[in-house]
DNA sequence: CCCTTCAAGTTGTACGATGTCTTTTGACTA
DNA sequence: TAGTCAAAAGACATCGTACAACTTGAAGGG
């Protein structure tokens, strides 16, 4: 009962096939960067398929970045560049120099991030920032763990720029980065912990309240002060590695 | 509100924009790991678009990582992996709207990196700054394409910061991202090119003076400047865009 | 109670029609 | 003759309908 006229089996579906059929071809060279791709309607004809199939395999090419279709003209080839994938992978904050290059690195993109938020922020934002606020809050006061308020509250100001590429990376970066969460055990007596952590809820809302405000340079000098002030703490918490 | 008036504006094409703003649902947490999508007739219906762009934008949604549809059943949000790589996918690349919404990210990376590259610049990395700098330049008198130069120079600046994350970073996004790639068919007649190169290169040896002078600020403020002129340029290519 | 069959729901594919964008062409004008 | 602009043609974008294939679960018969 399998139509077996072509050659293989049915993986997936049509739109599939065809998507490794025209993969195939650009790989073998039949189709280089630049080229222009036959028409939807001949790719229908040579295939056997209808438009929805040559359109969605299409698609997916788009998706993954080998063809590039502009309106009321035709698709082309990419130039096939690899985009290496930028990931913090949590083997490399083995070190104190390593956690505090990476809050160097936040430092340059929260900076921005808390800028940008302050002109942008909707009601809406600013509303999911006081309830990660307010979590963290209450977190402190009744012991428990606040690096996941803290973390919401870092990718909810990047959320609030608007543009995904913030978010994207505060995502990448996830809640494993919070210093707090490696210097827990150095600050052992619970006061002195408490005490830590309402100055960072203290900074916290120095932030909250800038964005709130609009005010863009304030939002930028109290999330530059945020981080710095984490990295301080942190190179105090150990002296001899730097 | 959430019904059939969460319309959207014109960028791209109506896929595209379902794409973006289902990939928001799950960034947001609203569309959690294992949660089964609305039906394509119910998407149809919140969305008000036809089953063709459903469908295309869920098969991108599939080709990306997002999600598995099974036949007959459904489809169904994938639990990303624990720390999700950033990547500049070429998908997102497709509208004016994108690049410029990169360059702004670019800004918050790049400022910091000059900054920091000010600083901590060895005589090493001078001269491979002022070796890309060398090539840009005659790139451009020669006529030659001056892409890979320019990424050259952002990288080393990077690299010049003495922080990995900044050259990873960099190096992800890959030369993909410089904008004049894109508009090289914009500016057609030649001189008008010249020209706008011209101003790139300028732009490129203030960022360099203040880097090899090591004034923080000014490094800052000049690498800011080129890449907020540059947005501004690609702005003025397509007004109606903003 | 188990097995079969069927119905409803959902995704997969096909086809035709219309809208929009871009390039080309050709008539019209200076 | 040369330049300009509008119409036409080619190609992608979106829509709507119809039907096929697949899964699940419930009804029905043994």
């Amino acid at each position: 009962m399998d139509t077996a006229t072509t050659s293989l089996k049915k993986p997936g579906g049509l739109a599939i096939q065809l998507v490794h059929a025209m993969t195939e071809q650009i790989r073998s060279g039949r189709l280089k960067a630049g080229d222009k791709l036959p028409t939807e309607a001949a790719i229908m004809k040579d295939f056997g398929v209808s438009r929805t199939v040559v359109r969605e395999a299409i698609s997916r090419l788009q998706a993954s970045g080998w063809v590039d279709t502009r309106h009321g003209i035709g698709t082309f080839v990419l130039h096939q560049s690899e985009h290496p994938s930028f990931r913090i992978s949590p083997e490399h904050m083995g070190t104190l120099r390593e956690v505090i290059a990476l809050l160097e690195f936040r430092i340059s993109v929260e900076t921005e991030a808390a800028a940008l938020a302050a002109i942008r922020r909707t009601p809406e934002n600013l509303a999911e920032l006081q309830t990660a606020l307010r979590a963290f809050h209450s977190a402190i006061e009744e012991g428990r763990d606040a690096v996941a308020a803290d973390h919401q509250f870092h990718q909810e100001i990047a959320r609030a720029t608007q543009n995904h590429h913030f978010t994207d990376l505060m995502n990448s970066l996830g809640a494993g980065v919070i210093p707090r969460a490696r210097i827990s055990s150095i600050l052992s007596s619970d006061p002195e912990r408490q005490n830590y952590l309402r100055r960072v809820n203290q900074e916290h809302e120095s932030i909250y309240n800038a964005i709130a405000a609009q005010d863009v340079e304030a939002a930028r000098a109290a999330m530059r002060t945020h981080l710095a002030n984490s990295r301080e703490r942190l190179r105090k918490s150990d002296p001899d590695s730097n």
